[in-house]
DNA sequence: ATTTTTGCCTAAAACGTTTTAAATTTTCAT
DNA sequence: ATGAAAATTTAAAACGTTTTAGGCAAAAAT
């Protein structure tokens, strides 16, 4: 039983395959195709079973229905969610998802931005790059490439994202943990630094405590390095406790760092940590929801990232706006209180 | 800038086309093309910066260098992670991955099949599937299409897969809670009990119990239906434990149902509970490590069923292995016993 | 009764590769 | 030198679409 193909078609109604394709892509109108032969052009497709070769078809038109999702680490729940409602959006579309891994690698990026856009393998990119420059980006025919960017976008760099309010968040979340009279915040934060969103949470964090005229400290940011998270933070999470004994919050700016965290309280016992430090997180995880001490967080809105995001580069693709505004989009977060 | 095609190449160099197409597919020396000449089109492909048209390629060989992979959700972590170690075992070869998630939904994954496989848009297909008797995968297409099923595979149906051994985890943690005193533990199951690895454990379960005399009762396996977890699982674990006081045990047969389970303590208070409840749960997830009452759980060798099931794919796709004995793999698990 | 318009349809080229079959050039033995 | 054999190289077809440019009737306008 061998593919059906346009011709088969054609041949079995004695028209041309010409006539069946521009039935089959919905021009038969527009090319004055009349109704009847349109009719029986689809019921024979539909008898036949015919599908269209999807790379003959790329090949011809320079689009796959393809769009790619670029993320530091696909097993990372964050990225998986958004993966999950991106796809769902796609494929409302008629696009399907390709993700890949890039391990916060810029490396392993630019060679997937170079095979999947240079390439013209997918119509569109979401990507949450690993960039800090954006140079791999600059290149011409990139530049008019349809590209979303999420979670972290390029400063200095003229392009479309869809990213949480990393700043509101922060700030609010700060200013919850001054609200429950912690007066001295340890924060957390992760290498490489220059992401946008850690940028913007440190930002919010700063500002906050100048709300309250808090002086800000710099020991009290700590900062860990991505790859080696666990470790880091037992080892300078208990030096900074032991020493500086007023610490009252601790605020991890990722889930990660707030899972370490935990894994640290855990074994040495929580008792032992002075009683009343509070813990807050930017991300929220389901873990929260079970863990002692109790945690605040603040949620970003994954499924409208996703879902933003696969209409906006799914717009792009579209319009081929050439020139057009870029698009950027700071969805608000929401700060999760637990009792 | 246009993009640089094999012809552009041929023309600089005064040859044709064709030698640099072999050239460049490493075909140079079968086709005993000169040394020389070799030299000088690698030279000038580097140049030019030259990647070959994967359309046109696949269009005329018929492979796209892509593998798919289906599971029922890409937002659940044990996928995601099985995603992370396939990808990077097929990028290793030169392969792509396109991820969907089926979403449970048996219409939706042979839509997938459909797209994906009987359209060739990948030369394979790694699948966590729905079906329960593999019907749609029956077809003559598809039956010597390079398929492997992980976590679950089809009973009856000769096909390769990659699974873990979910009936010795569940046996080995079954004894767990018997040694540890446990005489009545109360199973939970998840809707479509039809799943291999559900069955799998449900047995593991059930023959633990044998081996030690205890006899299996019906009211103590209790199934929750997928798409209802949380209020199922709040509702029915509370009727029961309120009826049956002498419950020692929960052993939930999954990740989702081990989630809802600890919400449920959650809400009601742990202490509200019988004290000396064990839990018990397959599959293990981070949450585990930082819950009370502290958890017993089988954990999946996730990067294994990542990477074999990757590296057996690639293999049937290579050895176009037609009439080979299908490979059945089943990976054991480890029970991880916390204090 | 011819020309023009309209309505419907088609032949052929194009997309960028790989592969087949054959052509050309070089080398070697005579 | 000459023909056969060996070593290189190539033209053209093929993969399955979409699109361009146009063809041919039938209907309408002159």
């Amino acid at each position: 039983m061998k593919k059906t193909l346009l011709e088969d078609i054609a041949k079995e109604l004695n028209v041309s395959k010409t006539l069946v394709s521009m039935v089959i892509n919905g021009k038969g109108d527009s090319y004055g195709i009349s109704k009847k032969t349109q009719q029986k052009v689809l019921e024979k497709a539909s008898e036949l079973q015919y599908t269209p070769n999807v790379f003959a078809r790329a090949l011809r038109t320079g689009k796959s229905n393809l769009v790619g999702l670029l993320v530091a680490d696909i097993s990372n729940p964050f990225y998986s969610q958004i993966a999950k409602y991106a796809e769902k959006a796609l494929a409302a579309k008629g696009y399907n998802l390709m993700v890949c891994s890039t391990e916060e690698d810029i490396e392993r990026e630019k060679k997937l931005v170079q095979l999947l856009a240079e390439q013209q393998i997918v119509d569109g990119l979401i990507i949450a790059t690993t960039s800090n420059d954006g140079s791999i980006y600059k290149t011409d025919r990139l530049k008019k490439f349809p590209i979303v960017f999420i979670d972290r976008y390029l400063p200095d760099f003229a392009a479309n994202y869809v990213v949480a309010d990393n700043y509101q968040g922060s700030f609010e979340i700060t200013d919850l943990l001054i609200h429950k009279g912690c007066k001295n915040i340890l924060a957390l934060n992760v290498s490489p630094a220059y992401i946008s969103s850690l940028k913007d949470r440190v930002k919010g964090f700063k500002d906050a405590l100048k709300k309250y005229n808090i002086p800000f400290k710099q020991e009290n940011l700590i900062e860990i390095s991505f790859n080696n998270i666990k470790n880091e933070v037992r080892e300078k999470l208990v030096k900074v406790l032991n020493t500086n004994t007023n610490i009252d919050a601790i605020y991890t700016l990722n889930n990660h760092l707030a899972t370490a965290c935990l894994e640290v309280f855990n074994e040495f016992g929580i008792d032992k940590l002075k009683n009343k430090i509070h813990v807050a997180s930017f991300d929220d995880i389901d873990l929260f929801n079970f863990v002692k001490p109790s945690i605040i967080s603040v949620a970003q809105p994954l499924e409208k990232i996703g879902t933003e995001s696969a209409n906006l580069v799914l717009k792009l693709i579209d319009s081929k706006s050439e020139g057009a505004e870029p698009v950027k989009m700071v969805l608000r977060t929401s700060v999760i209180s637990r009792n």
